[in-house]
Formats: C-alpha cells, sequence, structure tokens
DNA sequence: TCTGTACATTGACCTGGATCAAGAAAGATA
DNA sequence: TATCTTTCTTGATCCAGGTCAATGTACAGA
C-alpha cells in the first residue's frame, strides 16, 4: 500500500558493511567474494512482521528501501518502538541467534541479506569489519540513549520536532540551510505515537497544532503526482486546499 | 560521603575485557601483559564528575565498586539519566576521542582504568577482546532500548518497580527464589528521578506508596551497625520505627 | 458510483504526575 | 549539644496528555 519506493529497486547499499570492501586492502578477500556472491534481496510488504521477538533469525541485512521499525510488546499490549530502520540502516545481530524485538516493515520494503553464518564466519576473518560493526553498535546506542532523553523528559510538541528532525536528516538536506525542509512521512499516526511514547491522539493533535503554528506544512497528497498538481494550477483556484499531510 | 564501599578495594575486575586472557589462547600474550601492567585504579568520591560530556576521554576502564550514573543534561537543565555504572560495568569507548555524557560518581567510586591509546592498541592485536567488546555493546544497546520501554509506556509505579528490580538483579540474589531480597539502594530520589523521568517528589511518593503496601521493606539506617539494632532488642519497644529506607 | 476498511481529526472529560510549598530527618560541623 | 545543609516526605493544586467517543477522509474493491 501507500509510501511505495520499491522502484528505487536498484541495489544500493552504499553502507552495507560489506562496502567496506572498497576501503581495505588487508581482509581476506575471497571471505568478501564469497558473501558479496551470497547477498540476496527479500521484499516485504507494508505492515509485514520480518522477524518475531524470540525468533530465531538466520540472516542479517541492511535496508534497501523503505522503512521498518524495531518494537517491543508488553503482555497488556502496550508498545514501545525502540528503533526507525532506514535506509542504509542495518539489522541482525552477530553472535545472537534470536531477534530481540519484532521487525515490522511500515512501508513496502527492500532488504539486502546475508546469511548469518557466512556473515559471522566473514567476520572472524575480516577484523576490520568487525570494526565497522562495533563502531555501527556504537552509533546505535548513542541514538537509543538520545531517544531515552526524548522519552523521559521532553513535551509532546518536542517528541513530534524530534522524530521530525530525525526524518528530515535522513532524507535529501537543501543546500541552503535557511531552505524549509522536505520529506516523506512514512509512518501511521499510531506508529509515531509508538516511537514517541504518545497516544495517536497526541500525535495528531501536535502535528495539528504545528501546522497551524505555521512550522509545518500541509504535504501532497499520497498518490497525487507532480503533473497532477500542476493541472490544478491551470485551474479557477476556488478550492484552495491543495493536500494533506498524511 | 554515605553508601561507601571503597573498602572492599581489592580489584576485583571480573568482568573486565582484560580477564579475556583466560580463556584465549589466540590472542597476543605480550600485548595484554604489557595492557596488564598498565592499568591504574582511580578514587573518586560520591558527587565528583569523573567525565564531562563532550570532553577528551583518555581512558576506558570499569567499575570496581561503587555506583556511577551516565547522564545527558539540556541548556534549560532538564536532565536523563541514560545509563547506570555498577560494579563490573564497562566505561568508555574506543574509537571515539570524546565522552558523549556526563558520568558522574554518585558514591564513593574505585575505576580500574587503562590508557585508551594501548587499549585500542590491543583491540587490534586481539581480536578476541574486539568480539567481547562488540558484545558488552550490545548488552548495553539493549539495555537502553528496554528502557525506553520504561520510559515511554510505564507508570510511575512500574516505574520504580523496574529500577529496584534492576538494582536487585545486580546484588547476590538469595537462593530461594521467593526469599526476600535486599540491596542496596545507593542513589538518592533525585538520581532516581532522573534516571526515571519522573520529579523527586513523584519518586518519594511511590516509595512511601509500596513501603505501606508491603511490597517492599524498609531498611536499616545508613550506619547503624547490627550490634546497635540488637541493643535495641533490650529496650522496651516503644519507639517501634526501626529504621529508615533511604 | 457505492461500500467497507483503515486512518486521521477533533471534542469533552478525566487523571497521573508535575508544580509549588512547608516541614521533618539525617548527617556533617563545631 | 546546638546549628546548618542536604535530602526526603507530604499536602494542595494544576495541567499535559490520556481516554472515550463521534466524525471525517482516503482509497480499495465491487
Amino acid at each position: 500500500m501507500r509510501y511505495n519506493n520499491a522502484s528505487k529497486f536498484s541495489p544500493d547499499c552504499s553502507d552495507c558493511p560489506i562496502r567496506h570492501r572498497a576501503v581495505c586492502a588487508r581482509c581476506d578477500a575471497d571471505e568478501l567474494d564469497h558473501l558479496e556472491r551470497n547477498k540476496y534481496y527479500r521484499n516485504f510488504q507494508a505492515g509485514q512482521t520480518i522477524v518475531w521477538a524470540d525468533d530465531r533469525m538466520e540472516f542479517v541485512g541492511s535496508v534497501v528501501s523503505g522503512v521498518a521499525t524495531l518494537t517491543q510488546t508488553m503482555e497488556d499490549g502496550r508498545t514501545q518502538m525502540v528503533g526507525l530502520l532506514l535506509p542504509s540502516d542495518f539489522i541482525g545481530r552477530p553472535d545472537r541467534s534470536t531477534a530481540a524485538y519484532d521487525v515490522v516493515a511500515t512501508t513496502d520494503i527492500v532488504m539486502c541479506c546475508f546469511r548469518k553464518k557466512p556473515f559471522e564466519k566473514m567476520i572472524e576473518n575480516t577484523p576490520h569489519i568487525a570494526h565497522r560493526l562495533l563502531e555501527m553498535t556504537l552509533d546505535e546506542l548513542d541514538a537509543a540513549r538520545e531517544w531515552m532523553l526524548v522519552l523521559g523528559r521532553k513535551t509532546a510538541r518536542e517528541k513530534i520536532a524530534s522524530l521530525l528532525v530525525i526524518l528530515a536528516r535522513r532524507g535529501k538536506l537543501p543546500e541552503d540551510v535557511n531552505a524549509p525542509v522536505v520529506f516523506d512521512l512514512p509512518l501511521t499516526r499510531e506508529a509515531m505515537a509508538d516511537y514517541l511514547g504518545l497516544t495517536l491522539e497526541t500525535v495528531s493533535r501536535q502535528i495539528s497544532a504545528l501546522n497551524k503554528d505555521g512550522i509545518i506544512e500541509l504535504k501532497i497528497k499520497r498518490n497525487v503526482t507532480v503533473p497532477d498538481i500542476y493541472r490544478l494550477t491551470q485551474e479557477a483556484g476556488d478550492d484552495s486546499d491543495g493536500g494533506y499531510l498524511n
């Protein structure tokens, strides 16, 4: 459904640890070749669960396109998103046989995967990749801890803004720092609420408020193309409400 | 001041990555020896800041005794604790020159330290230590994410209970699972509040409530010894309020 | 074009925890 | 012993965000 960029399928694993190959002469070339040959792509539909918490997880991989979430759920149904996986983000942890969280595709998503066993073998033989993996894990740890500040101490409005900043940073930023930023909002209100430790109603109200305050602007409706909009410019401009922030 | 266990100074770095030596025949023994010879101990008093966020950090180390916290502070003073360092916990991150958070001793504390440079060198030469470090970082990441659920979705009472469980788990648990657990509470109400995303008043009220509900029990006052208590049993039992959970 | 489903918005009301404000205990100092 | 400081407790009040409920909108399928 909706937000679907599976079209840019051409695999761009630009931040995949494997790519490290380009800059490392000391690693085991055969090993890397072997891995490169054994990578494969998997598609998931929006809403589909990629891995269930505590299930065996036989692969590692990175997001090529689309968005997924890491989610924790309590017995009574309360859920907290603990991670957001955007293109180039890595998923899976060497030396852990089971997943720690539910991984759910929130949009159609393409992942670049490796079977875990050979990947672990490669880590052993190519210390620089292990090093890169440690670095990535430390980054994730920093992000998690920064999010603890958001969850523990920020107001609803600040929480929304924090999320918007994260998403904006991951899009292509405009050259001019002062130019307005445009980016996709590939999450439902509920998903945002789960990330922010709020209810979906509060998220909705805060977004409306930010909109009313002129801080964020409405976006083009999902399946409306640029030509569609352009056509509107030829009509009498009566129905001025151009679109919706999804 | 108060909670001071610097007395058990005898260095017990039982979970220090260096200890890995005992189980690894493949690592560079000279390197390990060199590091072992170059470890040193540092003492900090309760309240003292061990490292300031963004300051250069020239060492890594682990807690021998005492408790420290990792804290993030916003410009307006709101603070969120993002990590709790108990004995055997590791601090410092290879390849990062500056600290990401304030590290503050909440009790008198003894740390076992290594200068960062040689430590990093050792990591390069002893892949198994790098591996162990990745494992430790993944554990921290799990802990941080579990804490996100606590901060985002739990009630004040549940938050307190979550903290108590963490502290209880780190103490020596009784053989009998059903026996009551006894452990130190080496944090002020304010520190707990900062960890839990609450105010200190709420923490105080909730602890009083848990106490009233018979879920937690009062503990012996800090500087009262067992003989002191015993002496009380000889008096007329009028002043029955035996002590305080502090 | 109608219908059903999934999301999003908005309103009315309630409540858990924050805020403000005294006091009381613990512990240090003298 | 009295005094000062820091920490903890408790009460009174407030309000941000939760809860419950109704309505609107997007869009797929028939």
